[in-house]
Order: C-alpha cells, then sequence, then structure tokens
DNA sequence: GGTGTGACGTTATCTCATTACAAGATTGCG
DNA sequence: CGCAATCTTGTAATGAGATAACGTCACACC
C-alpha cells in the first residue's frame, strides 16, 4: 500500500471511474451528474458514487464543496486534507480556482484559539466573477 | 419597498414567525424543523418557510450555514449582509459562533483582488470543538 | 478451513430545496 | 372608481442530495 501521497495506484474500480469523471470536468460535479456520466460503466445508485467520493476526498484527492453540494478533483499533487484550503467559485462560467495561503491559515487558527475552539476543519468558498467573467 | 437597516417592524407575518423560531433557538435551525415548529401557527409547506427565509437572508437578519443546510439568526444587531463573517461550529453540541474578523475579511479581499476575481460573498465555516465540549 | 475486513450492489428511505399554478392583497395611476 | 402591476401567500408535486439497512463477494491472514 502506497502511503504519504496520492495512492492513484490503489484505487478501486469505482473509484477511479469517479476520479476520472471528476478529473475530466473542467469544474465542480454532482454526485448525481457523476452517477449519470457513469451509467454506461455499470453505475446504478447514488451510494455506489457515494461511497467513492468519501474515499476520495479522504485520500484528498477531491474535495467537497460545501457551497454548491459538489465535488471538485484536487488540482495540487501533494494536497494534505488537514491542510486549510480555500476557493474561488465564478458564479459566470462555475470554474472553481483552489488556493492555499499560510496568513489566511494562520488567521483562521488564530481565531480558533482565541476563542479556545479545537478546529478540524476549515470551510472557505469565495464566491463571485472571475477576470473573464466579468467582461461579459 | 426595502429600507437601509434591518426593518423589523415590516416583516410580514410568516416572516417575524420563522425569524422568532430562529431567535428562540439557540442553535442552527433547518427549514424542516422550523416548518415542524411553526405548524401550529398554520405553516403546511416548506416554501412557506423558504420564502421567509430568503428575504431574512436578504435583509441579513439570518445567515445561511453552507456546511450544515440550517440557518442561524444573526446576533449582530446592524450586521451588514455583505461583510465577511465567518462562524465556528460545535461538532458536539451544535452551538454556532458569529465571528467578525478584519483582519480575516481583508485577506480574503486581497486574495480575491490577486485573482481579478469580483468577490460577491464569503463563505466561512470552522467545524471543531468548543471549549467544552473538548472536555468531555 | 475459518475468520475478519473492506469493497460492492440493491432497495428503500430520508432530508433539503424548487417548480408550477392559483388566489388574495396592495399600491399606483389614469 | 377601475384597472394594471406587483407582491405575498397557499398548495401540490417534484427534483436534488444523502444515507440506512440489508446482503454478497473477494481476499488477506492465521
Amino acid at each position: 500500500m502506497n502511503e504519504h501521497v496520492h495512492p492513484s495506484a490503489d484505487l478501486t474500480k469505482n473509484q477511479s471511474l469517479v476520479m476520472g469523471a471528476l478529473t475530466k470536468s473542467n469544474g465542480p460535479l454532482s454526485a448525481y451528474t457523476i452517477l449519470d456520466q457513469l451509467r454506461d460503466h455499470g453505475f446504478r445508485a447514488p451510494l455506489q458514487v457515494y461511497r467513492a467520493l468519501d474515499k476520495l476526498v479522504e485520500f484528498g484527492m477531491v474535495h467537497r464543496l460545501e457551497s454548491l453540494n459538489a465535488f471538485v478533483a484536487c488540482r495540487h499533487p501533494d494536497c494534505d486534507d488537514n491542510e486549510t484550503i480555500a476557493f474561488m467559485i465564478c458564479e459566470g462560467c462555475g470554474q472553481v480556482n483552489e488556493i492555499t495561503d499560510n496568513t489566511l491559515a494562520s488567521r483562521l487558527r488564530f481565531l480558533a484559539g482565541q476563542a479556545s475552539f479545537a478546529l478540524k476543519k476549515s470551510t472557505v468558498e469565495l464566491r463571485g466573477l472571475c477576470r473573464s467573467c466579468q467582461a461579459a
């Protein structure tokens, strides 16, 4: 079992299929959209997608976008799933930009610390318009 | 028509009822939980709740927690709905803490600016355990 | 062989949210 | 007043997202 990095080689068949669908897409996909895309490959029920997604998220290969109820492939090769990640989501074209920023992350940790709050996971999602979509 | 501040006096009956339910609760409520609580007051369908919530969110009196699919009454009397707000959500007791932090907000604006991203709304939700729940 | 574990498949169900249509209520104005 | 425009409401139906509960299968390990 490969450790420490994205275990791409160890993915099961279903996990690979779901990962493939997300990688090919240039935007986030909902679980049901993935299901529809994989019906030809034998997928029949939402749970098949959700189980694969759970694992992929656990591996840090996929992120869940809470404000969209959708999932996106991680573009950082060695993305630590515990790290604070921020997403910029364009409401025009649907594109998602993934950014990591230490200043942001440490500010969030500071705020949590001030309140004696044991931080487990941060969700930071910025909605707006990307450069191209502002022109239109 | 619309006002410049929280138009508490201008709430419709349904909006007042929903606002009341959220204010009385010491944690976030889902739309369907609100619906159940208001059945005695004539509420019959989810849409009655969602319509009221839409307006209350628009007025800045209620915030939506994306990671919970739930809603919480704003505790800041003059909360501007455009302002960046962060939530600390305890996974133990369900309590939600609302915090505004200028350093955080300006960092998010900076990151957006760097990418020429026209920021409309920020979602910042921290999950973890509050002080009391860490003891247990 | 027996046992534990993890992935898989299927059905049903649950929660969250919206679409579509109709009826009152209110405001504004000729 | 009479009428249109707009807003709020009510109701039913449906769409979208997620999980529970069952059973099966493959495989590693002793």
